[in-house]
DNA sequence: CGCGGGTTTGAATGAGTTCAATCACGGTGG
DNA sequence: CCACCGTGATTGAACTCATTCAAACCCGCG
């Protein structure tokens, strides 16, 4: 709950009342091991999921088994917000590490949000940043080699993190396996360790138990063509419209 | 116009008095040729853009011109549904082809949808479908050979198109030279070149002036791994929450 | 100590790129 | 009407980056 509060209250300001219907939204806390499914590919969206601790994955499988990780969900990220009650979902979500989940019933979230406009702007905001990563993800596999596809992924990563706990941090904690960055980047496994050697032989980033140390953030940002914009980190200046969607 | 109409009307039961609202939006009717701005990278959006006829592509640049398409516009496409107004768009849009374009207010826009609902639901539609052809074409640049990308995009458009049009053809008229497919695909063009040659040699395709003709569409389906699913082309069964977005 | 998941390393292979030349074709001007 | 031009498409040859397969390694854990 804390890291959602943190997630949703960077982009706006949302007042202590706003924090109260989020905390007195009826939910469930669960839990599930790496691999557990969250969402299928194929099903309806009742729910409204919100990580807690650990990380998700949304993802499309190949009938041959080929996978490819759409995005990362780290705390505080929700899913799906755009898509719930109406769509069957074109993708899964699963549990990449150790997770806790708030499950929230799709039709109580949406009630909340309409009766609370600041709210409704910083999940709208989410889901603007959510976007953007997709967008980013494309450039990331479409047009950068392996060694900056790694690194950017690497300091995306530190960011998000660094927009939930509030501070920027110079080390990563991966709780996930690097196949996971393969199958996020569209690379081999065997590629990305390769990769991440060069990047450590370099001086720029070091490996520690279960995480990431960056070692020269400036220089691997320019390396990877690394810029934080397209996160859309800058506070949101709260500025209303009419109604935006379905009444 | 039309095109918006059918694209629009496409998801769920419009009626005449909520087109005639569209219609009756104040707008600016402009052409670009290939290649000319429409939407720069770093600048607010104050409004939304609607194809009415021709190509747009969205897309990000890198420093040493690496160029990523993230995606095609076609006519009665619109954007950005979603960032309007708030954020700094964190990529460009440009010509493709010829194009025009109708112009509208972002709040003018929003004043509208927020007043009919089957209007906010329509273009939501329209939104939760474009982000599902992102993450289509993530999985497409990640995980997909030449020739599936290849194959894949052929058959995405065509689809596009026929959602607009209202009847599935097999020819795809493509206004556009093939530099683009590469770019969005993240392939050199010689290879885009050398894999629809290939595609042709096995009777998928044929190529004509400035077209591409669908030969044998199940086989290439299968060879692509195609499933139009993601395009979420079922028709929308209406189903209101409360207000979702900021108020 | 030995097992097992995850990571690393090496060697051979392969898919896609690059560079450069050629080709096809529509448009233009003489 | 035809020669010329330019853009975009195609082809070939050499090369590079990433994959594959297989073996070795590392380390936490029972």
């Amino acid at each position: 709950m804390d890291s959602l509060v943190k997630r949703i209250g960077y982009y706006s300001e949302v007042d202590s009342h706003a924090f109260e219907s989020i905390k007195r939204l009826t939910h469930k806390i669960e839990t599930r091991s790496p691999g557990q499914e969250i969402v299928v590919e194929g099903e309806h969206v009742d729910f409204v999921f919100v990580v807690v601790s650990g990380w998700a994955i949304r993802f499309r499988m190949m009938d041959d088994g080929r996978r490819q990780i759409l995005n990362f969900m780290l705390p505080g990220d929700c899913f799906d917000l755009m898509a719930i009650g109406r769509a069957r979902s074109d993708h899964s979500v699963s549990a990449a590490s150790d997770v806790t989940l708030r499950r929230i019933r799709a039709d109580d979230f949406m009630k909340t949000i309409s009766n609370d406009p600041q709210l409704a702007t910083s999940f709208w905001w989410a889901a603007i940043q959510e976007e953007a990563i997709l967008r980013e993800q494309i450039v990331r596999v479409g047009r950068r080699t392996a060694r900056e596809r790694v690194g950017h992924l690497i300091l995306e990563l530190n960011r998000r993190v660094a927009a939930v706990t509030g501070e920027l941090s110079d080390h990563l904690a991966l709780p996930v396996p690097q196949a996971l960055f393969a199958d996020a980047l569209g690379l081999s496994i065997v590629h990305v360790s390769r990769t991440l050697s060069r990047l450590k032989a370099d001086g720029l980033v070091r490996t520690t138990r279960a995480g990431i140390e960056i070692m020269n953030r400036k220089k691997l940002s320019e390396l990877c063509d690394f810029d934080s914009r397209y996160l859309h980190l800058e506070k949101l200046k709260f500025k209303p419209y009419g109604r935006t969607t379905p009444d």
